[in-house]
DNA sequence: CATGAATGAGTATTCATTCAT
DNA sequence: AATGAATGAATACTCATTCAT
């Protein structure tokens, strides 16, 4: 009778650990919601936790393909690379703005998942960020900056908004899950950028012709 | 007999909820960690939500305080006062990195109390964040930017390393919890709000000299 | 595996209900002694409230269905829908004497469930009454008398000694679940109707011969 | 400060248990009502079933009391005596109407202090009926009857309205704790029994002529 | 007399999970 | 692929009671 039960649970699933968190929300919640029998939840997904790791691996292979496809392009130039990178994770980001804020809160419990993560998925998305940081340090794009120091800000200013993402429309009034939103968003960071880490804040187009 | 449970209960209740969340904690487990009895905790803080808004409380009170204390000076020059305002919390949520992470994670989440606290709280912290702002940009010492973007920046740096507590010091190596972080931290911010924010990068005995 | 839990659970449950109260009752009680898990009540009946409101139910429904029977004849006469009457109800309620205790003390306490309950089954209750009651009056079968009156009366005599029957079986020696006290005591209250309220004591085998 | 803990304390239990029902009731609900201390119930009456214990035995010590009353004048007859005992009753319930269908309401439950009641009051109560209907029996005052039944029924008629006083408010509109009501419904027994048990109706008038 | 603190045992309810069908 | 029945363990919470002050 139903299409695609699976996916409805998924998309259902990250709607409610959204709201609720993960651990707030019960399969019963989300089977009701799904409008599917619980027991069939656990035939996709064994159990709680299997539908937990199957969002937590949806959302970074997604995430760090969108940082592959900006690292791929580092021979053009670290700035480039660096700027295609902010603005593939912020519209990745925007788009999939549900499943983004509840991984983000869920990456800050101390859980045997989490860990499983940070060593596989957390360990490659510092080795691109330093991959590009360090070469257009080397290269002398970048003034000299700790890379550690430089991933902490890059991400805080990557992933926040989506986390806030209740805060910024309640309380700023801006909306991070319009597309007007991120574009706004990406050009702040290119100008924190450009002014804080470019050694000289050349536009795209400068360099092609220079 | 026992002298002061409420207060163990608050501090053991602070860990569980920073390393499980506020959902994934029973009060069981929090009655065992303060050594006292489940009922003793409902005595204190009438059930769990008590308990929980009395964390909410406990935290933004004497994180606005921190604010206020910068907002305090804000005669002295903008400048100051953001610098102020940047160490103060950065240094408090250092001092208090457990509640800092378990707050800032349950902000996200769209409950009834953290609408309650956005209402009051929150809309207290942009008062003060547009207040210095404003002022400077007045006042010609920062440069013109929207106070809602750069709200987000200023929050993302501020909050992010402290949910991100563990990926720091499991990913990046970078002890979130010692002081030396705090220092290289804001110094971080400090030379980020210079290049970006402020009209000339004077330090503050510049200012005095001119 | 199990094959009629539902009914086990119900019949259990009354048993208890009727020696302890709703109120002392407790659902493990309930669950040990029908040998099924507490979860399993909730299932079938969603909470402790969900299980007294289908013993009301079912107590009322029946109740109501044996004075209609005798409400049907009621054109052969009331005297005779009278009698017919106070046997079914005598009958049902000894023959089911843990619910009726159970439900006509419940019924004296001032709960939402009881208060929905009068709205419903005890205005058809008095309806039927009163029905009677006026029809007799009306046909100069019964003396006039206040039917509200009437009806405490009839309700005392019907009711009472299945919530008293403890102290009928242990102070008067009289027992109130065996069939030969009900027949002994219709027959008492057939002797109350006809020197109080009939206007002549027929027999009903009189009545047809004349 | 307080005057009469104690008596408040009594006042607002009766209040309570009537409403809710015995173990419906904590000592929570009690103390809060009565603007107490929980400790202080204790300190009074040991313990919850101590409360209990009061309520019984100050309802039985004045019901046996009323029943006395009318023994005593058991020598000026039968029929003087036994409408003594009911007009004595009913005024006596209408006028503590909440400890009374709190009473006869929890007699029916199974428990330890109910057995200990039944075998010390309702035993004299059962005497003192019996007295007066024997006596009225042998000296023919009363038709031949089971004293038994009797009192099954005599019982009934005497208790039930103030055990059903809320289906009498809410459905019958009829108002159990008013005077006017006490009257009427002594009344109404007293026919009942002119018609069902004395051999002659007189009235108390006509025997003293006679 | 009166109270605040504290407790152990109990409450109803909810949870994720299992399994036969 | 999907479901209804059933379960054990855990949940937050409430209970009557105790005791030092």
């Amino acid at each position: 009778m139903k299409k695609n039960s699976k996916s409805i649970i998924v998309q259902e699933a990250i709607k409610l650990f959204n709201t609720q968190g993960y651990s707030g929300t019960s399969l019963r919640d989300i089977a009701k919601k799904a409008n599917v029998n619980i027991a069939n939840i656990a035939y996709y997904f064994d159990n709680k936790q299997g539908l937990l790791e199957f969002c937590f691996t949806t959302f970074f292979e997604q995430y760090l393909s969108e940082m592959e496809e900006a690292v791929a392009v580092l021979d053009e130039g670290a700035m480039a690379s660096l700027r295609n990178l902010v603005s593939n994770l912020i519209y990745f980001q925007c788009k999939n703005i549900h499943l983004t804020r509840f991984i983000i809160r869920e990456m800050s419990i101390d859980s045997q998942i989490v860990r499983e993560i940070m060593t596989t998925y957390s360990l490659k998305e510092k080795f691109y960020f330093q991959k590009i940081l360090e070469r257009g340090i080397e290269k002398g794009e970048f003034k000299p900056h700790s890379s550690n120091y430089l991933i902490i800000q890059l991400k805080s200013l990557l992933n926040m908004p989506f986390l806030y993402s209740h805060y910024l429309s309640e309380v700023l009034h801006v909306l991070p899950h319009e597309r007007y939103f991120a574009d706004q968003y990406i050009r702040e960071i290119f100008q924190w950028m450009e002014s804080s880490l470019f050694t000289e804040a050349k536009f795209p187009e400068e360099i092609v012709v220079s």
